[in-house]
DNA sequence: ATCCGTGAGTGAAATATTTCACATATCGAT
DNA sequence: ATCGATATGTGAAATATTTCACTCACGGAT
């Protein structure tokens, strides 16, 4: 029985936000062969002090051992189960351009939790076509395809003019995410989870730290 | 002459990055037709309250007034300056796989104040393809181009293993800033600028919200 | 001319996040 | 068996960030 008297503080986002950042890492540290690592050693990695690392993991549970260090398969374990990676998300792009074809062809989502399964396009002259082993589907079997595969997490690819309307079919057909790739802020209500990822957001705020003159 | 004898604390990186997002809001509303807003519309646009946004903004001046709110034009130019956008960021692309393709065709990035002029591959059966305007060229000559261009911005589109050892070069050729989108950390020296951007790492921090029975 | 609703800018207060530094545990070497 | 080096987990302290709530200004309406 949980302790439902105790109010349970949630535990922040930007925690979790970090979480994957360890997990890519470990992965890493994993695939070079080796076996345990220290808050200290990631800490280096990643560009963070040690202590942000403990404190963070503290927060779920106490993984390490003193003198010792992190035992990194188990970790990994840890991290996956915290983040439910334990199973395979179903992923659908939406839109069909140059980004969403990238987007099917990245082969680095089937190892880390992501299955790609449907590709749409309101093109009628796309469908049908094969990118990275996905056919593209008419926009109009949207709603069908999601609803009847349970499909819970979207890429959106389409330009900003059609992203706001194509997330309102989205949410309305039950997806719980949305990677929103278009320049432009989305509405959804609050059980939804949206991501950002506009390149030129991420440009323009480093070029507030450049030197103009350089070059 | 400026005030050399009074600490000027920086201002806050992570007001820094609402900027951006504050100037997508911003251009949008005025390619609307608005004329003005104020900070509560700015705010319920974008999700975040109105003190917040006031509060950024004071760092830099007063744009502002009271009782009117801001005027957009206005308050767009003073952002563009503020982030250095005031003037055309020479961008080259490294990577001419399906990412460096979508890249490169993006027309998002020349109004917003990037210009994609180069883009790189080793593979030398794609040197010469032309990808949204720009040709492949070897990877060979990287250092030449980039120094005698003076490209300040590199958008990291090559292979994870290769990524570290792409960012010392251009690193030593004098980028300033580089967008990785492999998924690795990057070592780089502080006076270079690294934006990330992992796809996967996005999915696995909004997964630790969803419902992992829902489907 | 005055009133009233709107809204910026801003110190102060409230929260959130990070870092410090220490008690404690582990392990290998002597 | 003891020592020393290493390294976790964690309260407390230090910082950073956000929100509050107020003063003051503007502009349209009466």
């Amino acid at each position: 029985m949980s302790n439902s008297l105790v109010a349970m503080p949630a535990i922040p986002d930007i925690v979790i936000g970090r979480l994957p950042l360890y997990l890519r890492a470990l992965i890493y540290m994993k695939n070079q062969g080796q076996l345990t690592t220290s808050s200290n050693e990631l800490g280096r990695r990643l560009g963070m002090s040690s202590a942000q690392i403990r404190k963070d993991l503290s927060h779920f549970g106490e993984f390490g051992k003193q003198g010792t260090g992190y035992h990194i398969n188990y970790l990994v374990d840890q991290l996956r189960q915290i983040l439910k990676l334990d199973q395979e998300w179903r992923v659908a792009v939406i839109g069909a351009g140059f980004l969403g074809h990238a987007l099917a062809n990245y082969n680095g989502f089937i190892h880390r939790g992501f299955h790609i399964s449907w590709i749409f396009d309101s093109d009628i002259t796309k469908v049908g076509e094969d990118m990275g082993g996905v056919v593209v589907q008419p926009m109009d079997e949207l709603e069908e395809t999601i609803a009847r595969e349970g499909t819970q997490i979207a890429l959106l690819a389409v330009p900003a003019e059609r992203a706001q309307a194509v997330t309102d079919r989205l949410v309305k057909t039950g997806v719980q995410a949305i990677l929103n790739y278009a320049p432009i802020n989305l509405t959804v209500p609050p059980d939804v989870q949206v991501g950002y990822s506009d390149p030129v957001v991420q440009l323009q705020h480093m070029t507030y730290y450049l030197d103009a003159s350089r070059s």
